[in-house]
RNA sequence: GGGCCGGUAGUCUAGCGGAAGGAUGCCCGCCUUGCACGCGGGUGAUCCCGGGUUCGAAUCCCGGCCGGUCCA
């Protein structure tokens, strides 16, 4: 049981639901049921339970932070949607994502305590819903207060909780409270569960009251020592409970809506119809009844025509899957989503693919860029910076509608080639798994194929269960563990390692002291200036010199809080003293990599723009690759702006600073821009700044080797960039000496091609083009003279009468030749078998005499090979002459 | 990161073990006041690269590269 003493305080009562049997508690003797969905329909849609004048989204979540700021919780600026802070998530889904994991697990402690925040979240398991059930969104924003208790500092707990949800909804919003239930229930997620109330208004679900106090470990609940107070309530969930409007669109989208149904010419819908089939879509799974026959009860409910019905829902969905995804699209443009075949830019690509498939089912037909400017220019008051990212989301869903009107421009052909294929093997129409695979290879979503078929006159039936089908033939391979070089049990117990590459990282060699060997090739040192392998940047190679002899170490790996070296030959032996001493040229050109892997994508970001993100890096020699997010592989011009500010950078030989801080104090200074290379798992993180305090010129967490100051990466050349993924640019660059070789080896391969084409290095191009046009004439000529020479030789060509038909033979060594004058000949005289000799290869041409008896003859005298109807080719062994006669024989 | 599909004239596409075919474009001519259409002729392809199987590979197998797409 889950109690509050505000409940008990007011005088609610815990009763248990008949159909769902969860427990909760109400003011009213009568209530029957839990209050939720399904068990009971909506109840506001088009009576509201209060007047209460809140006029925007805007206000409403002002009211809320207000709120709670009032009762002494510190507002924290929202997060960005895309989780840059983890690595088990592309995008922000709640407001406890924002401290997951490293407040949660106590390691880190929150920005404030207790706080309030509104976060944009964006959760695309219901996806599939948007636009139909009338309540579900891609995106939305969870208000939401924490408070962290600690055991040695507690600041509230589920009384306090309730009560402030009881004070919100009655108080600041005016709700009646004989109109909510709290609705007891369990909550799990992230490894992490607790009880939880469900806050009810009318069936309508607004908040959730999360009191996380368990890990999850092998399916038990462990208590944890931190107990958090996670809560969430849904704006716009709210905002529609108070405007009770027929779906949640309507509310959270009205003035976007009536825009563009007055653009596109969609009538307003009728309310009372609209309004009615939420109530019942809420309380029915399209997904499990299938969507068809969801339309058909609701039409027999409403008492309307079933057709009639799709046909006035379907414009209506198509609007309400824009407005809600477009907003979506836009946070994740914003926050520098590139829509692309994977990761996070596959998910915006969903979306917009969606936008343009409903648009384009329900008939509607515009520019979705158009549609979308419209819609930015409402967010623009509460999403600033989505409006400042609006060129680039602009031309992002261009080029994606783009790219998906190519793909609807193959859809006839593709589906013309399948239903021939279907038909081959007789079959009438198309499988589901014909279907799925169309989707699977050329993203042609089932409806469409269904649209396309029946112009060719085929009715395809779309499965209903077609998206399990499709997840049916993804399913998930086992994933095995990434086996640690060394196992953590045998080293657990050792001290950490002293990291002198971080004290200094221009040490080449040090004394240390060999604490374990492990199989006799892993070595623990006390300490060490060997780097281990981390952020993009491989671990040092050198030697461990002990008394007795010497060591190779080949590679240098973290083991949990030791350093592990691997060595080859005699290691030393345990408790030894050993000088360390690390291949310096290799490590000193690495830390120019890597200094200059913060110079170059800085000087890329800047160039390029702010949508800029490493997606990838890794450093070796002699060159090194930066992955960055970017929807067009730049033109040579940006790439040589971008080689020029990186190296005027190098030239205005900028300090470069170390700082260890505080997680909280370095993002609330710097921003999230901080984690281009990754995750970093610390309170304290490692700050690379470039530049001076007062105008650093890049500033990212990363746990590298670098250089004092960027003057001595020498120099920055970017050898190649190339696409490697739909919105993923790889640069491939190298530094200092090896940027020299790289020049080097450029003006070598440039001199022998002068040298080879006969010009000098000034104009090695025109020397090329030369002789690419005289290859090209005489090309033109060898054919020329081979058309003469072909008919020369058709013209005296000797045919002697064999039976009926007419035998010739020529030898010939080139193919092409004789292809020639087989054309010229066969192709007037029908009756002609022309064979051709060259080495121990045989060729019949013939014009119309069929070839295969003779072939059958020829097989008898020590001939290898076959062909068509009027063609045989292959080789032969023995005398021509016995050849020959068989064939003469065989023609006779 | 993984699965699936594909890569043949400038562009689109057929062929899927036996002489690389069509459409469009381009050039020339005819028709026309001119353009477009129409007609006749011509031009244009290392069948993505490398290896293997075969007498013979665009075609089958293996490995790359590139593109598309779906799923994490």
């Amino acid at each position: 049981m889950l109690s509050a003493k505000i409940l008990e305080r007011s005088g609610y009562l815990r009763k248990q639901c008949p159909l769902c049997k969860s427990y909760f508690w109400t003011l009213r003797h009568d209530q029957v049921y839990c209050g939720d969905q399904p068990c009971v329909p909506y109840g506001f849609i088009g009576s509201p339970p209060v007047k209460v004048a809140v006029d925007s989204l805007t206000e409403l979540r002002e009211r809320f932070l207000r709120f709670f700021e009032r009762r002494s919780h510190a507002r924290i600026k929202r997060y960005p949607v895309v989780a840059r802070w983890r690595d088990d998530v592309y995008l922000v889904g709640a407001s406890i994502y924002d401290f997951q994991p490293w407040v949660t697990s106590g390691a880190v402690p929150p920005p404030a305590n207790p706080l309030v925040i509104s976060q944009p979240s964006i959760r695309l398991t219901d996806v599939d819903k948007v636009g139909r059930s009338g309540r579900h969104l891609t995106g939305f924003e969870m208000m939401a207060h924490h408070a962290f208790n600690y055991p040695d500092k507690y600041v509230y707990w589920i009384d306090e909780t309730t009560e402030y949800a009881y004070e919100f909804f009655t108080k600041e919003l005016g709700i009646p409270p004989e109109e909510i239930t709290f609705k007891e229930s369990m909550w799990e997620g992230g490894g992490n569960a607790g009880e939880c109330y469900e806050v009810l208004v009318r069936g309508l679900e607004v908040a959730t009251l999360v009191f996380m106090h368990y890990e999850t470990k092998e399916g038990k609940y462990v208590e944890l020592p931190l107990k958090i107070v996670d809560t969430g309530y849904g704006l716009e969930r709210i905002y529609w409970l108070l405007k009770g409007t027929p779906t949640i669109y309507d509310a959270v989208f009205g003035p976007f809506l009536d825009r563009a149904r007055q653009k596109l010419g969609v009538p307003e819908p009728p309310a009372e119809v609209m309004g009615k089939a939420s109530i019942y879509f809420g309380q029915m799974d399209p997904e499990v009844i299938g969507l068809e026959k969801a339309y058909d009860l609701i039409a027999e409910k409403i008492g309307v025509d079933g057709k009639w019905l799709r046909e006035v829902f379907r414009p209506q969905e198509a609007l309400y899957v824009l407005a809600d995804h477009s907003r979506t699209v836009s946070w994740m443009i914003a926050d520098g989503v590139i829509p692309s075949n994977s990761g996070a830019g596959y998910l915006a690509r969903l979306l917009i693919r969606r936008i343009l498939k409903n648009l384009k089912l329900a008939g509607i037909e515009a520019p979705l860029v158009e549609l979308i400017d419209m819609h930015l220019k409402e967010l623009k008051a509460d999403y600033p910076e989505v409006w400042a990212a609006r060129d680039l989301i602009l031309e992002l869903v261009d080029l994606e509608e783009r790219k998906y009107k190519e793909m609807l421009k193959s859809a006839p052909t593709v589906v013309k080639k399948a239903l021939d294929e279907a038909r081959r093997k007789g079959a009438a129409s198309l499988s589901p798994d014909d279907l799925v695979a169309l989707y699977d290879s050329f993203g042609l979503p089932p409806e469409i194929v269904a649209d396309v078929a029946k112009t060719q006159g085929v009715e395809v039936k779309v499965p209903d269960d077609f998206y399990s089908r499709l997840a049916a033939r993804h399913a998930k391979k086992e994933k095995q563990p990434e086996s640690t070089l060394v196992e953590m049990a045998k080293v657990i117990d050792l001290p950490r390692t002293r990291e002198l590459f971080y004290e200094d990282p221009y040490m080449r060699s040090f004394k240390a002291k060999v604490l374990r060997v492990v199989d006799g090739k892993y070595v623990v040192l006390d300490q060490t200036a060997f780097y281990a392998e981390g952020g993009g940047q491989p671990g040092d190679v050198g030697v461990l010199k002990y008394s007795g002899g010497a060591a190779k170490v080949v590679d240098v790996q973290r083991v949990g809080h030791v350093i592990v070296h691997v060595v080859e030959g005699q290691p030393p032996p345990e408790g030894a003293e050993v000088v360390g001493e690390i291949d310096w040229e290799r490590r000193y050109a690495l830390m120019k990599m890597h200094t200059g892997t913060h110079v170059l994508i800085q000087s890329i970001r800047r160039v390029l723009g702010p949508h800029i993100w490493q997606a990838g890096a890794q450093k070796d020699i002699p060159s090194s690759r930066l992955d960055v997010t970017h929807y067009k592989l730049p033109t040579p011009e940006e790439v040589a702006e971008i080689e020029r500010l990186a190296n005027s950078t190098v030239q205005a030989n900028l300090p470069v600073y170390v700082k260890i801080m505080p997680r909280n104090e370095a993002e609330a200074k710097y921003g999230f821009i901080l984690y281009q290379g990754g995750v970093v798992p610390a309170r304290e993180i490692r700050v690379v700044q470039i530049g001076p305090d007062s105008d650093p010129y890049d500033v990212q967490a990363c746990g590298g080797t670098h250089l004092k100051s960027t003057g001595e990466i020498g120099i920055i050349k970017i050898q190649k960039v190339e696409r490697i993924a739909d919105g993923v640019v790889r640069f491939i660059f190298t530094t200092g000496l090896h940027a020299l070789s790289y020049i080097q080896e450029l003006e070598r391969q440039l001199g022998q091609a002068a040298q080879v084409s006969g010009g000098s290095r000034d104009n090695v191009v025109e020397a090329v083009k030369r002789l690419a046009s005289r290859a090209e004439e005489a090309e033109r000529k060898w054919r020329r003279y081979a058309e003469l020479y072909a008919k020369q030789l058709a013209q005296s060509l000797k045919a002697e009468q064999v039976g009926r038909y007419k035998l010739a033979v020529v030898e010939l060594d080139d193919e092409d030749l004789a292809k020639k004058v087989a054309e010229e000949t066969t192709g007037k005289d029908k009756d002609l078998v022309l064979v051709v000799l060259g080495g121990n290869k045989l060729s019949i041409f013939t014009g119309g005499v069929d070839v295969a008896p003779i072939v059958k003859s020829l097989r008898e005298v020590g001939f290898r090979g076959g062909g068509s109807r009027t063609f045989a080719q292959g080789v032969y062994s023995g005398d021509v002459k016995t050849l020959i006669d068989a064939l003469r024989k065989a023609l006779s």
